[in-house]
RNA sequence: GUGCUUAUAGCUCAGCAGGAUAGAGCAGUCGCCCCCUAAGCGACCGAUGGUGGUUCGAGUCCGCCUAGGCACACCA
């Protein structure tokens, strides 16, 4: 598709003597539209010409004035104050978006990822613990970025690191060694070993000696000793059997669920390198490297003081088995911030692991913490609403609009499924990472306003036009001059935008962008629908109407599908 | 205590790596179904924590203050 920015960027170019791609981020879009597409700030160079800012506007756009003549992707040139501002050809505008609607099935989808490989790391439940609210984020912003990675061309590759291993399971082996008569783990597993949990974990701070045991039982397990290792494999398979359900329900999936116990006969590569390269020190009887001198002021450490390892060998050993099998361009975790420090740690190690390309690649994707209203949650306390629960929840109230609203609709349960569901991913991926969340069942609960439902209610909309009209027009047949009004313009606009969206998503790692992006559409689509009415006399401008609003749920359905939502049809 | 982080309307959030009059949603008040789905549209109401600085220009960058959150080696 034309570029305009870029264009206009060449055009100015050729008339200072400023580079092409610094101009290029100077340029940009007005919030009002009577200000133009495109306005180029002239003030930063008042200084180096010594004139007043709208002096050189004037002065820029006398000198451009012969050359936008000839080009036809711009309609004209005008100053205002110290701006100097550009007005695109609506009607190439037009023509560019109908074309690529009518030649891509997908949308927005790119190549420019070709050859680069991804990893996303996401979701990473520690296993015998329940799925709560908390690990909403990780896997719904995980399995956006993957989502739209891969869209953009990237090699994406998605990891769900298990916590499946370290002194818990030393502890829940002890447990189930004291107690295995007290709790039938066939029926309701999660919840009872979660009991266990939370009995062995109280015992340990008031018995030394029983934290002892259990740390043992992790060395013992590390060793290989098989029953230990048995146990070990019933406590993961009755957990995955329950995540998984959570999975399928949100539709999210993973190309690998190598965990942390993959790594475990992987650690002693790490050591082996570390100490070749004289950066491991003792302390304490544990093994540590010193980070005092990159700035972090708590060391790492690799080996604690009875030889076992730790996450971060475990995440070191992680970094050097991707380097080689996957050979990454970026390596993403999704984690919340409360591990910022135990990434800066071992991104500032893994420089002496692996080449730094691929020290450069690691990025923490670092996300606020949910609480609920009563403060923070926590699985020993019992104060976590569990996944099912906010799930159950939605999709009982989308049930219920639903047989207030359209009581006739077909299907019901299927609609009220991807409602609810739609509603929780929406929430969930339309604040910025990085902040905090206060866990609230109104909002939760709430199907107005800036909601997935809106987006989804929108596309409904368009469907039921399209249906109405029982066909799609011809692109070739569109005729541009309809389409010149406020409204279509700002939904053309919008769609000219859908891929650079998708673009700043990957280079901010921030999927609310398109979350944003989507509510603003749903909503220019909106008043241009209720403003104006579609199915009309005029087959000319129905036709038009039509395709446009062919091509607002083309995208409001592809831009949802890489949130991770699924469209209704009717609702 | 040290480090990181957040602070925008009554509430929940936007604000494009400094740019034109700070935008939405919810809540509140009012208007709109003769008409393609009112889970909608339109209108009103309402805000940059405090302070000093850098700059032609600061919600955005820097200093200090205040308030919240997180972390600070043998848990993950």
């Amino acid at each position: 598709m034309k570029n305009f920015k870029q264009d206009i960027a060449s055009q100015i170019y050729e008339v200072t003597n400023i580079n092409e791609k610094e101009l290029e981020t100077y340029i940009e879009t007005p919030k009002d539209t009577k200000n133009g597409d495109y306005s180029f700030p002239c003030f930063r160079l008042a200084k180096e010409l010594k004139k007043a800012p709208p002096a050189i506007a004037n002065e820029l756009k006398e000198k451009l004035e012969n050359k936008i003549e000839k080009n036809e992707n711009i309609e004209k040139v005008k100053v205002s104050g110290g701006y100097l501002n550009f007005f695109i050809n609506k009607n190439i505008l037009i023509k560019e978006v109908l074309t690529e609607i009518s030649n891509e099935k997908e949308y927005g989808k790119s190549e420019i990822g070709k050859g680069k490989n991804i990893i996303v790391e996401y979701s990473s439940p520690n296993i015998a613990k329940p799925f709560h609210i908390g690990h909403l984020r990780t896997t719904l912003i995980g399995n956006s970025l993957y989502k739209i990675y891969k869209y953009l061309g990237y090699n994406t590759i998605g990891i769900n690191h298990l916590g499946d291993y370290g002194t818990q399971f030393g502890k829940m082996i002890e447990a189930y060694k004291m107690w295995e008569n007290e709790y039938n783990l066939e029926e309701d597993p999660i919840n009872k070993m979660m009991d266990m949990y939370v009995r062995i974990n109280n015992l340990c701070k008031q018995d030394e000696e029983v934290l002892e045991r259990c740390r043992q039982n992790f060395k013992l397990l590390e060793d290989g000793d098989k029953y230990c290792v048995d146990l070990w494999n019933k406590f993961k398979d009755l957990s995955m059997i329950e995540f998984n359900k959570i999975y399928d329900i949100l539709n999210v999936k993973f190309d690998s669920y190598n965990g942390e116990a993959f790594y475990a006969d992987k650690i002693d590569d790490v050591i082996k390198v570390l100490e070749e390269k004289g950066k491991l020190q003792e302390s304490d009887g544990a093994k540590i490297v010193d980070l005092e001198d990159v700035g972090i002021s708590t060391p790492c450490l690799v080996q604690k003081a009875n030889g076992s390892s730790i996450y971060a060998t475990r995440d070191l050993a992680a970094i050097m088995y991707r380097a080689k099998t996957y050979n990454f361009d970026k390596c993403l975790y999704v984690v919340a911030y409360e591990q910022n420090l135990h990434f800066k740690q071992i991104f500032a190690v893994a420089k002496y692991l692996v080449d730094e390309k691929y020290a450069k690649g690691l990025k923490h994707v670092s996300y606020g913490m949910v609480s609920l209203p009563t403060g923070r949650m926590s699985t020993r306390l019992g104060n976590v609403v569990k996944i099912e629960d906010l799930i159950n929840g939605t999709i009982e109230k989308a049930e219920e609009i639903i047989t207030e609203k359209n009581a006739q609709l077909k299907n019901k349960e299927e609609v009220a499924k991807k409602v609810g569901i739609g509603a929780i991913i929406f929430n969930t991926l339309s604040t910025a990472t990085i902040k905090d969340q206060i866990f609230d069942w109104d909002t939760a609960l709430n199907f107005q306003g800036e909601t997935g439902a809106y987006i989804q209610y929108t596309y409904v909309r368009t469907k039921s036009v399209l249906e109405k009209v029982g066909y799609i027009p011809k692109f070739e047949d569109i005729k541009v001059e309809n389409l010149l009004d406020e409204h279509s313009l700002e939904i053309l606009k919008l769609i000219y935008n859908f891929k650079d969206t998708l673009i700043q998503v990957t280079d901010k790692n921030e999927p609310s962008i398109l979350s944003k992006y989507l509510i603003e559409l749903a909503k220019a689509y909106s008043s241009f629908y209720n403003e104006n009415k579609i199915i009309t006399e005029d087959k000319q401008l129905q036709d038009a109407r039509v395709y446009l609003t062919y091509a607002v749920g083309l995208v409001l359905k592809q831009g949802a599908e890489l949130l991770g939502m699924e469209m209704p049809e009717k609702m």
